[in-house]
Parts: structure tokens; C-alpha cells; sequence
RNA sequence: GCCCCCAUCGUCUAGAGGCCUAGGACACUGCCCUUUCAAGGCGGCGGCGCGGAUUCGAAUUCCGCUGGGGGCACCA
């Protein structure tokens, strides 16, 4: 049997963290197994559900790399589906119409809750007789549809991750699967999709294990077999608590943003509550499909920890290519307003393939690079502090001196000249080369801290450089 | 209040009764390398929530407790 999984937002909101781990696991369940991967969007809650929600999720799946094999379908043009299957329960007595205010049913939930007891709808609406159907009809009012559930006996989920997982049916009490308007509620939308979708596995999150008997329920109404589920631990921010914006970033979008790589991303949300074996934690993609598998999906939550998946990003922008990593970077030194598009020619790319590559082990994020280079693309911007420790120190105006007239000596300008004739200079002076080289690297950066100066020396070019250690040396104490 | 899930270093995890003196990774930390910062190399620190039971033997099985989380909607 081949097998079939589905990712299902409600497109209520940008794509979290959560929600990514969920389509990663899902898409590589159907990878591994050579199944089909869909999306649906569950968008029948008409006030929360945005276009710019759809649109934010399925640009963020695309971003990831989570590609599916069929959809996204929309709840919402299904409702005649809904409403047919809904109305086979109905004949089938397996549901009723219930035409219970939501005011009044709120205020006998909130009744049972002071009182110690369980919320339960109380089925007064299971046995109306046709009379008093019609006299709530001719005041106007249109009935939900409810799911008449089992209350004796059990509802075993057997959970591909969790095990056997047992409810008392009389926990469950009769729930609304139609509105009056005639849109599904989640539970029964689910099934029915999943059911004529042919869902083999459900793999969705932890929040939805409660759910699973109601569902299970309304498949043997249906007559039908559920699909195998697993449910997946939650994941949770640093402070243990559940994963929100309050941690920083929790959309996929903003660790998009902020220079993360999809690559990077991937390999840690599937680390997420999984391992393969007791040392492996860099995995290519090909290598998550090969070896992903449920039994070993981890039970317990997750904290998501920024500082690993820094680690990780990391790791994979050092594997990048100079030219693949320069090609990552120009949107963020474009963003930054370092670098209009109008510059943007064959020399110019050859300077930036030249930057990422005297960068790269630098970076945790892609947007590191701005304030790593911005002073190869304008003016100095001196700071303070690093002016005061080096160039107002003795001796830091006669190195910059000695050192001009060095660099002007010199006829080709590349990295290793540079690099030689300097030694040799602070050899000449008899001073440590650090001594002789942090001056330099204040006048050209404006910090103390820059890429590699040599290097750095090359990419500003001979007239820059000389420009800035001019204008550096007035800075100084004499 | 009721139902359900979970519990190994600070964090992600390996561990399916003796291979455990509990392994790896991140973080932290010491040293090395070094023109700054990084990156890299070699070390170190650090954990089975508690209490019972089963067993010759328990991180691993069972029970209780505690702690954390989820759910109890005309939200998904």
C-alpha cells in the first residue's frame, strides 16, 4: 500500500516553527516511504482565515523546500462534500440537528465549570419532536447538525509515536461537526477529507491527540477506517513554554529574514523530536528522506534552542561555494541599502564573490554580513572606543605613516603583497605585526574588529585604502 | 474541576535489564593556532525528578508522587 500524508494549516497566520516541523515530518514520511505528500488548507473559519495567510504559508513551504504532490485543496470550495456526508449521518442517526443558542450553551459550560463538574452538551436537542423543530424554524432560526458519539465503552488510538492511548467514551459528549451556515467544524471536515483525500497516516501535532477519538468516532459512523495516526510533541521556547512570537522569532519568514538557510532550518526542526543514531546531526536532505522514519520520533517536547541552530547555519554557509554564498548574501546587502541594484555588474560580483569568501567563517547569519562589510561600500564610520584604544595611542601616527608610504609603493595590489611587505615593514621597525596592523585596520574599518586585513587592504584598493589611512592619521595623537 | 500526554547533562538527544565508569552534538570553559574577530584542533565541566516494587542485576519493567504540557468551542 502506498502511502499518503497531508500537511493542513488554517491559514490564520504565518507559518511557526511548530507548524514546519509538522509539514518536515509529514514530507519526509511520504519521501521515505515513496507516498504522496499534499496540502490542504483548512480555512473554514471564515473570520480568521486570510489571504495573506495562504499566501505567507505556501511561500514559506516553498522557501523550505517542502514541495507537495497534490493540492493545496480548499475546505472551503468542498462545503457540498461536507454537507452531503453530514447529511448520511443525519439519515444514518448518527447526528441531529441541535438548535441550542451558543449564548446559552456557553452559559451552562460555564455553569458545570463553577460547579465542580465536566462541560457536556446535554443532548436536549436529540429527541425534538417535529413540532417543536418547526417552531424553532418559524422563529427563524437555523439548526447546527451534532455528532450523536458513543457513551459506553472505549476509543482506542493506537499512536504510531505515543502507543496505545485509551479514552472513556463518556468523556466524549456530542460535538457539532455543521454550523448553521452550513460550514463544517474541524473535527468532521478533517475526516471527511482525509477520508476521500486517502489519507494513509495522520501526522499531525500533539493538540490534536483529544481530538483523535471524536475523529475515530465519526469514521465508524462513516463506516469507514481511520488511517494510522502519530501525533508529535510540542515544541517549546527557552523558558519551557510553548513557542510563540513573545520568543523572538517563531515564523518561518523571520528566521528567513534574518539569514537562516532553508538547508540549515530543515536539519534542525527535524532534530526537533528525532534522532537517527547517538552522534549523526549534520544531515542532507537526501539523507533525512533515507533515514527518517516514525519509530523514531522522540515523545517529549522540544525546546527550541536559537544558539544550536545558530551553530548549524553556520556550519552549512561554510559549506557553501564563494559564488553560491555571495548569491545568498546580495539581497541582504541590497536590503541594507549598501548596494544598488544599478551597481550590480561582472567586476562588481567578482568583489562580492571575493567578500563572502574572506567572510564566510564569520557568519551565523546571513545578515551578519552587513555590519561585517558595510565599510567596503561606504564612507568610514569611526568608532569611538576603537579610535581612542589605537590610533590616540604613541606611535599609531608614525605606523600609519610608515605604512602609506609602504602601501604606495607598491605596484600589484593583491592580498599577498600586501601582506609580505607589511611583515617586512614591521620587521624594519623592529614592533610586533599586530602592533604595526591594528592601527590599519581602525583607519580603513573604523573598528577593531574587521575581516581579514590583507585582505580587506585589496578589496577597498590602493586609492581607498591610502584615502582612509590619510584621514585616519589626523584622528591621532602626535 | 475532569480527561489525556510527557519526564536522561543548561538545551537537542543515544540508550528497548547486564555492552553504562550513561555516548554524541550545541552552549559554557581551558589550552593550541593566530594581524583583530572568527573558524579549526585538543581537553574539561555537566545528567538518569522523587519514593516504592520486580530482579542476582534497572536509566531501561510496574505502581505511586511530584513537576511540565495539551485538551474540555458554532477555533483549528
Amino acid at each position: 500500500m502506498t502511502t499518503k500524508v497531508r500537511f493542513a494549516p488554517s491559514p490564520t497566520g504565518y507559518l511557526h516553527v511548530g507548524g514546519a516541523r509538522t509539514a518536515l515530518f509529514n514530507w519526509l514520511f511520504a519521501k521515505n516511504t515513496g507516498g504522496k505528500f499534499l496540502l490542504r488548507i483548512e480555512d473554514t473559519d471564515k473570520e480568521r482565515s486570510t489571504e495573506e495567510a495562504i499566501e505567507a504559508i505556501l511561500a514559506s513551504l516553498s522557501w523550505l523546500g517542502l514541495d507537495w504532490d497534490e493540492g493545496p485543496f480548499y475546505q472551503t470550495e468542498r462545503l457540498d462534500i461536507y454537507q452531503k456526508e453530514a447529511q448520511k449521518l443525519v439519515e444514518a442517526g448518527c447526528a441531529y440537528e441541535c438548535y441550542c443558542a451558543p449564548v446559552e450553551l456557553e452559559k451552562r459550560r460555564q455553569e458545570a465549570l463553577s460547579s465542580g463538574g465536566t462541560p457536556r452538551y446535554d443532548r436536549r436537542c436529540h429527541d425534538l419532536s417535529s413540532k417543536e423543530a418547526s417552531a424553532y424554524q418559524a422563529r427563524g432560526l437555523k439548526p447546527c447538525i451534532r455528532f450523536y458519539s458513543e457513551d459506553k465503552g472505549e476509543t482506542i488510538v493506537e499512536d504510531l509515536v505515543r502507543g496505545r492511548v485509551v479514552f472513556e467514551n463518556a468523556e466524549l459528549d456530542d460535538l457539532i461537526i455543521m454550523r448553521p451556515d452550513g460550514l463544517p467544524t474541524y473535527n468532521f471536515a478533517a475526516v471527511v477529507d482525509d477520508l476521500d483525500m486517502g489519507m494513509t497516516h495522520v501526522i499531525r501535532g500533539e493538540d490534536h491527540l483529544p481530538n483523535t477519538p471524536r475523529q475515530i468516532q465519526i469514521y465508524k459512523a462513516m463506516e469507514a477506517k481511520p488511517p494510522s495516526f502519530a501525533h508529535l510533541s510540542m515544541i517549546l521556547g527557552e523558558d519551557k513554554a510553548p513557542l510563540s512570537k513573545r520568543h523572538g522569532a517563531a515564523s518561518v519568514e523571520v528566521f528567513r529574514d534574518q539569514g537562516y538557510l532553508s538547508d540549515a532550518l530543515i536539519n534542525f526542526l527535524a532534530l526537533l523530536g528525532w534522532a537517527f543514531d547517538d552522534k549523526t546531526t549534520l544531515f542532507s536532505r537526501e539523507e533525512l528522506k533515507t533515514h527518517f522514519g516514525l519509530d523514531k520520533v522522540t515523545k517529549s517536547p522540544a525546546v527550541f534552542d536559537t544558539a544550536k541552530l545558530d551553530w548549524m547555519n553556520g556550519q552549512y554557509i561554510r559549506d557553501l561555494s564563494d559564488a553560491e554564498l555571495a548569491e545568498k548574501l546580495l539581497p541582504f546587502w541590497q536590503g541594507a541599502q549598501l548596494l544598488p541594484a544599478e551597481k550590480i555588474n561582472g567586476e562588481m560580483r567578482e568583489k562580492l564573490t571575493f567578500l563572502a569568501s574572506i567572510c564566510r567563517e564569520r557568519l551565523i547569519k546571513l545578515s551578519d554580513i552587513i555590519g561585517l562589510t558595510d565599510f567596503f561600500f561606504k564612507d568610514v564610520d569611526f568608532d569611538e572606543r576603537a579610535v581612542n584604544k589605537v590610533l590616540k595611542k604613541d606611535g599609531a601616527k608614525e605606523s600609519l605613516e610608515a605604512v602609506a608610504a609602504k602601501l604606495k609603493s607598491i605596484d600589484k595590489w593583491s592580498h599577498q603583497v600586501i601582506d609580505e611587505e607589511l611583515r617586512a615593514l614591521a620587521e624594519e621597525r623592529e614592533i610586533k605585526p599586530g602592533k604595526l596592523f591594528q592601527p590599519i585596520r581602525v583607519a580603513i574599518s573604523g573598528r577593531t574588529v574587521s575581516p581579514p586585513l590583507f585582505e580587506s587592504l585589496e578589496a577597498l584598493g590602493k586609492e581607498t585604502s591610502l584615502a582612509r589611512i590619510e584621514k585616519a592619521k589626523t584622528l591621532t595623537v602626535s
